[in-house]
DNA sequence: CATGAATGAGTGTTCATTCAT
DNA sequence: TATGAATGAACACTCATTCAT
């Protein structure tokens, strides 16, 4: 009988350490060597389990967007309206050591990304998929009428995640200044400037 | 006598190379032959103007940053207040060929930085002198009564900045999403939303 | 009670796996994993039934060297003189598909030998048998009467044997030229001129 | 100025290297380390001279190619009909230590061409030259009487062909049994049978 | 001052081999 | 017996760097 191995779990324990290694010291020193080091074995591994080093980066990315993905049911669970939308861009704001490699990570592909339309692509379409969930979210808020008026939905949705990138990476670039509780508050006075005002 | 070279004017010109290569195709892409070969020279010269790789690179993203604060008081020419701060922020958004470039040169470095400290550093400092510049403008704001009560000018400079590096990281990965016009006005919505609306 | 095996049929199965690819792809392209896979085995099965890679390139060479010697007395049946020396020759022709793969493997071997000097011994001990049989057919024909006068039979049976390798070796390399009966054409019309001519 | 390097001769003499290591240890032996080192340097300075690997393999057989064909006219100097025939045919067997490597080299290249479509083209280009010389030598005989009755020129052609690449690998793989002074005994042999016979 | 030849370390990748299961 | 996971050396190739000219 030959050796037991979970292919998809050691999969992905490689593609963790891929993850890792490019979030702390970016996608240039992610080198197979590297990694397969960082997970523990030999750099011929990769070759069992991925086409060629593209194959595991893409799927580093994935991963890391499945991981993100996975959290918006539980974060959203109970919400909806501005309150599901404001839960869903912190959740997606680098405030721990988590979300930070997760932002790190994000930040290398965009820059890898703008060489390469293949991958600018996978970055559409992942960003597609927030989209929809916060769309959804800021329906809700107009038909509860939580919604400021005069304030276009599309705009909004657009301008609330261009806010959730930009506190992103400016809090991985510079910690100090945007520790997690500054990062929630900026975005929480924005999300509270979108509320409708109860009139008298 | 000696051969008159301007080595400023030499210096100039191969880091403007570098510049081009780097938003073109990545700072992965951007070797020392290719920019040597962008700018028209061999290869060997980069040795005589830098000290090495990373000082030609780290001069490459001074130079876009002093491009881009070079035009600071051209935008802001007799404005003060939010319309200066629109027209700083405006003037930073990927919204033509060069300011493109300016922007992909940018996102390169902001993963370049994320594993080295000292160009973490570079770019804290290059953001502070863009910061002074939002600041004064809205301490204008806010003594000229333009700005909304409530807002806090620290918060608001924050979200302003986070919304123009958002807008302009989103805008380089899907240009088709947001054509300049789109990046204008959605930059043009938030600052009218900060403005204090005039009371009867 | 053990599982019951048929080693020789199990190797043998290997060797013409690895025939196959030797013949089609080259040696290069012949890998141990490639071989298995052709087999239908996974590619530690090799270890069970050779000691190494080379061991099972060498039986391959083999294998071929046995096939061929194999039809010796078949298609010598019944004829003896020119006419079996020419049965053999046009034996080893690349004429149909299964030769074309034994002469392409033996190239193969050619190249692979030049630099092995035990593999050298291998093409010539091999070439030995063959030899033995033409001689013995030579022979025959001198004792017939059937050999031109002033041939001596040791120089034929090296010009024969040459002419052989250098049809099939063109013949593989440039296929549409010598097409099978233009190779037997060639072989037919030098034993042709063997033939001692009758007088009057 | 830059260091003076005649890159044509510098590249002749990389090529050379390869050839050497090509004809006596085999193409799977010639590495780009081994090539770089037997001509004296380090591995990258393959990449001044050439496009990649297979691109110096190539030349290297162009390289024994031209070596050959330059030597047509002098070999055939002052000849015509069978004795420049016979000239030519003489000149490629290995009778001495460079016409052996230059054997050793084109059987490389055979079992390499026969996965390679575009070296087998290369393959039959070069033997269209050298088939060239040898029909143009064959009409002289032809025109002088030369030929024995009933020789078909184009057959006769393609047996010195295949007699002469035959005789050649055989003397390589067995160079004791394929002396030199065998090897042309043999192909003198064969052109004198191709000769008329004078009649009284 | 400028060239580009040369170096050699580092990369991704392939693969024969070993061996625990 | 058979598997295929794992190893690690070898490969072609890229490239920053050095430096003779």
């Amino acid at each position: 009988m030959p050796k037991v191995v979970d292919h998809d779990e050691r999969r992905a324990a490689i593609v963790a350490a891929a993850g890792r290694l490019i979030a702390r010291h970016g996608l240039e020193a992610a080198t197979v060597r590297g990694i397969a080091a960082e997970a523990g074995w030999s750099s011929g591994v990769i070759d069992h389990y991925f086409a060629d080093k593209d194959d595991l980066l893409l799927q580093a990315l994935a991963a890391s967007h499945q991981r993100i993905s996975g959290r918006f049911a539980r974060v959203t669970r109970g919400l909806r309206g501005l309150a599901a939308v404001r839960a869903l861009l912190a959740d997606n704001l680098p405030t721990d050591a988590d979300r930070r490699d997760e932002t790190r990570l994000e930040v290398q592909f965009w820059a890898r990304s703008l060489g390469d339309e293949a991958l600018l692509e996978v970055q559409r379409a992942e960003t597609a998929g927030f989209r929809r969930g916060l769309r959804r979210h800021l329906a809700e808020a107009v038909d509860d009428g939580e919604l400021a008026a005069g304030l276009d939905p599309e705009d909004t949705l657009e301008r609330l995640l261009a806010l959730m990138d930009g506190i992103s990476v400016r809090a991985v670039i510079d910690p100090a200044r945007l520790p997690a509780a500054r990062q929630l508050a900026l975005l929480d006075g924005e999300v509270e400037r979108l509320r409708a005002r109860a009139t008298g």
